[in-house]
DNA sequence: TTGTATGCGTTATCAA
DNA sequence: TTGATAACGCATACAA
C-alpha cells in the first residue's frame, strides 16, 4: 500500500511542509538546516529528502524576522560616472559577498529626496557606507541614531562612524613641487574647497607648496565635470597674465581644460585626479594621482563587518595612500 | 494628575508601543500610517503623535514578511569596469527609486559560486535583471523556476523572460561600410563571437557588409579588453598582408589596438563600441558606436516594475537602437 | 470608525 | 535527540 504523499505544489514549501513530509517537527528541520543541533543520521536523511523533493528553500523574509537582521549593506554614492565610485562599489560588494552580505546601492544624485531615501535605506540593511557630498551631517546622524554602524568614505567624521580616506594633501603638495621644478610660476588650483572635503584637501596641498615657493597661491572655483574644466580654463587662458599650469581637482575637470587649451594653442602644464582610463589615452597623456579604489571599497566592508559583528567597538579612521602618475601633460616629459 | 507615559527607550518602539500610547489597537496605527482605512482625525492626531514621540519607524523585517514582498528588486552584471555596465546599473536604480524598490547588486566577475551567487539573491528580490555573460541558461531557468520576474539585457531569451538588447547588426553593418566607402580593403574583425551574444552580432553586421562588397570575411579571436586588443593587434599588424581597419568589439579592444599600431607607427583605420570617455580623448579620437545604456536600465526596471505589480502577462522582447559616432580613427577625416 | 485575532515563515527556548 | 510553542513586527480579514 503506498503511502499517501503530498503532490510538489506551485507554491513554495515552508519549513512546516518539510517537517509534516519527514515526520518530524519544523524545529528539526531548522536544525538540519542550519547545523544548529545536533539531529540523528537516520532523521536527517528524511529531513534531506522532503527538502529536495519539495525543493524546500527557506523564505528570506521569515529568516529574516525571526533573527532581526537583513544580512545585507547598503552603499551610499553621490553618482556612480567616471570609474572612482565604480570600482570602490566594486570592491565592496565582493567583500561583502565574501562574508555573505548582500548590498543595496543608493545613488543621491540631484535626488531632492535624498535624505528621505537614505533614512529608508537605513531600515533595509544592517549597517552601510555613506560617501562625501551624499548627504548632510545632519542626516547622517540621524542614521547613526538609528543604530546601525555607518561608514563614512572620504569625508570628515561625525560622532559614532568610522572613516576612511584617501590621502589628499601630501600628494597635491608633490604634484604642485613636481610642477614648480619644471619653471612653471603660475600655477592654479581649479576646484571648489568648499564643494567637498576632497577638494578642501587638494588645495591645501597645493596652497602649501605655493606658500614654501614664495608664489602667489591662486584658486579659480570650478565644478566637477569636463564641462566646468573647459569653460573655467578657457576663461582663465585668455585672461591677461594666464596660468601655466592648472591643478585639477579632478581627471575630468582636467580633461576639458586640455580641450580648452588645445582650442586655443596653447601650450600649459595640466594634471588631475583619479587616473580614469582617458588620461592615459591623452595627448599629451595626462599627469595625474591615482587612488586604491578597490581597497577603498573592501575596507569599507571589512570595517563594517566587524561592527555588525560586534568585533569592534572603537571607532577608526584610516587614510590610504596614493600614488603620483606622473606622465606628458605636466610638461617637461617630451610631450 | 499626570499620565503615566511609557519614556522613550533606546530600543526600536514597535506598533504595539505605539498603539498602546495612543490607546488605539494596532489596526489603527497601521490604517493611519498607510492611509489604507479611514481614522477619526483625533484618534490620528493620538496616533501622529505617540509615532513621533517614540520616534517609531515601521520594521521592514516586519512590513517584508506580512506583506510577503521585498519591495527590492536585484541586477546582476558580470563586471563594472567600463562605463557600460555602471550607466545600466545607474539608469536602473533611478527608475526603480522612482517606484519605491531598492535594488541589490551582484556581481559574477570570475566568482566560482556566481550560480548560487545569483539563486540566492534570487531568494531577497520580487524581480530581478541579468545581463549576457553571467550565469548559464540552466541557472536563469532556474530563477525563473522560483517565480520571480526575470529581465534579460543583451541576451537571447530564455523561456519565461522579458528581453531587452540594443541593437548590434545594423550598426556594425553600418561602420563596415562606412569603412569600405574610404577605401579600405582588408578589414578585419577584432572579437569573439562566441563569447557573447554582442561579439556575435557584431560580426553578422561586419560580415555581411564585407560580404556584399566581395571582401575577405576576416575575423581575429579576442578578448575584450584593453590588453587583448593591443596583443591581438600587435600580432595582426606585423604579419605579412597587413589588415588596413581594424572593427573592434569594443572600445577597450580599440584603445588597446591603437597603443599597437601607435608603437609600430602604422597608419590604420580601427573603431570601437560603447563610446567610452577615453574614446573622445585618443588622438586620433575614436571612432565608435554608442548605446543608450541609461535607457536601457530604466527600460529593465520598468518591465520588471510591470511584471511585478501583475500589470503585464505577456512577455516583451525590445531592441534598443545605437548611433553611429564618426570621429577621426576610421581614417578620411583629417585624423 | 475601531478592535480582535490570525497569518506571514522562520528561529530559539524550554521541556520532554 | 526531538517536539511544542512562543517570539519576531507588521498587515488585514472579520467583527463589532
Amino acid at each position: 500500500m503506498k503511502a499517501v504523499v503530498k503532490p510538489v505544489s506551485e507554491v513554495p514549501a515552508t519549513i512546516y511542509d518539510v517537517a509534516q513530509r519527514a515526520n518530524v517537527s519544523p524545529a528539526t528541520v531548522s536544525r538540519v538546516l542550519n547545523g544548529t543541533q545536533p539531529v540523528a543520521p537516520a532523521t536527517e536523511q528524511r529531513v534531506r529528502k522532503a527538502v529536495a523533493e519539495l525543493r524546500f528553500r527557506p523564505s528570506r523574509l521569515g529568516v529574516a524576522l525571526a533573527e532581526r537582521k537583513h544580512a545585507a549593506n547598503g552603499i551610499v554614492f553621490p553618482d556612480l560616472s567616471g570609474p572612482f565610485y565604480t570600482e570602490v562599489v566594486l570592491g565592496y560588494e565582493e567583500m561583502a559577498a565574501e562574508r555573505g552580505r548582500s548590498v543595496l546601492i543608493l545613488s543621491t544624485r540631484d535626488r531632492e529626496d535624498a535624505a528621505q531615501a537614505v533614512l529608508s535605506l537605513a531600515d533595509r540593511v544592517d549597517g552601510m557606507v555613506l560617501f562625501g557630498r551624499t548627504v548632510s551631517d545632519e542626516v547622517v546622524r540621524e542614521v547613526v541614531a538609528t543604530g546601525i554602524p555607518v561608514v563614512l568614505l572620504n569625508r570628515p567624521a561625525v560622532a559614532g562612524t568610522d572613516v576612511i580616506t584617501t590621502e589628499n594633501e601630501r600628494s597635491a603638495y608633490e604634484l604642485t613641487e613636481h610642477l614648480l621644478s619644471h619653471g612653471h610660476r603660475r600655477v592654479v588650483y581649479l576646484g571648489d574647497p568648499n564643494a567637498s572635503a576632497d577638494a578642501a584637501g587638494r588645495w591645501a596641498g597645493v596652497s602649501k607648496a605655493l606658500k614654501e615657493a614664495k608664489r602667489r597661491r591662486l584658486i579659480a572655483p570650478c565644478g566637477a565635470d569636463e564641462n566646468a574644466g573647459y569653460t573655467t580654463a578657457t576663461t582663465l587662458l585668455q585672461a591677461p597674465n594666464r596660468p601655466d599650469a592648472l591643478v585639477c581637482f579632478n581627471d575630468e575637470v582636467a580633461l576639458g581644460a586640455m580641450l580648452a587649451a588645445e582650442e586655443l594653442g596653447l601650450d600649459v602644464a595640466i594634471t588631475g585626479w583619479d587616473d580614469v582610463m582617458a588620461a592615459r589615452f591623452a595627448r599629451p597623456a595626462l599627469t595625474t594621482v591615482r587612488q586604491p579604489m578597490r581597497e577603498l571599497g573592501a575596507l569599507a566592508a571589512a570595517a563594517l563587518d566587524e561592527r555588525i559583528a560586534g568585533a569592534r567597538t572603537e571607532l577608526i579612521h584610516r587614510v590610504l595612500p596614493t600614488e603620483l602618475m606622473i606622465r606628458n601633460s605636466c610638461g617637461g616629459h617630451s610631450a
